[in-house]
DNA sequence: TGCTATACATACATATTTGTATGTATAGTA
DNA sequence: TACTATACATACAAATATGTATGTATAGCA
C-alpha cells in the first residue's frame, strides 16, 4: 500500500489498492462488524442474532445478512420446517475478515483515548467554537 | 474482542468494545482513508491533495481534513503569507491508524478475489434474480 | 376457527452524507 | 484597474442509508 511514488497521471489514489476502497465499503457499513462479531462466536438463528444485536431493526438484519451471503462471508442454512428456521455462519472467509477487524479493535483499545483526548482539546480551544 | 460469553441482559454486542464502532466511523467515510493514504508519503499542501485525490469535491476535502485534526491524526500548518499555503501531515497517532489500515489493505488485496468470485456465483443463481 | 411462532418482503418516510455553485480575502502582477 | 493564486466558507440540492409499519406463509394447538 504504502510504497508509492509520483502520480502525475492518475485520476484518484485508490486506483492503486482498488479493494481496500470495496472492502471498506464492505465493512464499513452500521451492522456489519456487529453481525460478524457475534457469528465468531457461533451458528446463530435469524432471531438470535437480532436479540443479541438489540437495536437493528429486522429491515436492516435481512439486509445485513443478505449482502454478508452475497459477499462470501456468511453462509444461509434453511431447514424446511414450520415455523422456519434458519441457520447463519461465518463462512472461511468471513473468517480471516473478522482477523483484521480484531486488529482494528486492538488499535481502537489502544489508542482511541487519544483520539477522545484530541477532540477534547480541539473543542475547548477558542479558535475552533462556533 | 473475540471472547465472549452470555449476553443476556445488554442491549447491543458493541456495547463490549465500544471504540471499535467509534474507530470504523472514524475511517469509514467516503474520503478519509485516500487523504491519510497521501499523506503517509509526505507533507502535503491543500491542493496538492485535491490534485492527487482526483475527484474530491473542496467541501468535502476541507471537511475531512477538519475532522482527521479534530481527531488528532493529521496536524495542520498554516503559513501567514499570500497567497495562502497551508500543510497538512500526518500525526504519530494517524501513522499507526495507517499501520493497520496497511493490514486491511494487505487482507483486500489477498482475499479480495475470493468476495468477487462469490457475488458473481450468487448473482447467477438462479435464486438471486430479481 | 383463530392464534402462535419464525423469517422474511415491501412500501413509504426520515435522516444522514455528499456534491454543486457561488462567495470571501489579499498581495502581487499586467 | 482588473485579474491571478490559494485556501477556504456557506447555502442549497441530490443521493444514499436507515427506520417504521404492515403484510405473507404455514403447521400445530386451544
Amino acid at each position: 500500500m504504502y510504497s508509492i511514488l509520483t502520480m502525475s497521471t492518475k485520476k484518484n489514489v485508490l486506483d492503486l489498492h482498488p479493494y481496500l476502497r470495496q472492502t471498506l465499503d464492505l465493512i464499513a457499513d452500521k451492522w456489519v462488524v456487529a453481525v460478524l462479531y457475534v457469528l465468531s462466536q457461533n451458528t446463530r438463528r435469524y432471531g438470535e442474532l437480532q436479540r443479541e444485536i438489540g437495536d437493528i431493526s429486522q429491515r436492516m438484519l435481512t439486509r445485513t445478512l443478505r449482502d454478508l451471503e452475497r459477499n462470501g462471508l456468511v453462509s444461509r442454512k434453511v431447514y424446511l420446517v414450520v415455523p422456519p428456521m434458519v441457520e447463519y455462519s461465518l463462512t472461511p472467509l468471513g473468517k480471516t475478515l473478522n482477523q483484521v477487524l480484531k486488529e482494528l479493535c486492538d488499535w481502537s483499545t489502544e489508542n482511541f483515548h487519544d483520539v477522545e483526548a484530541a477532540r477534547l482539546s480541539h473543542d475547548n480551544s477558542e479558535q475552533n467554537r462556533s
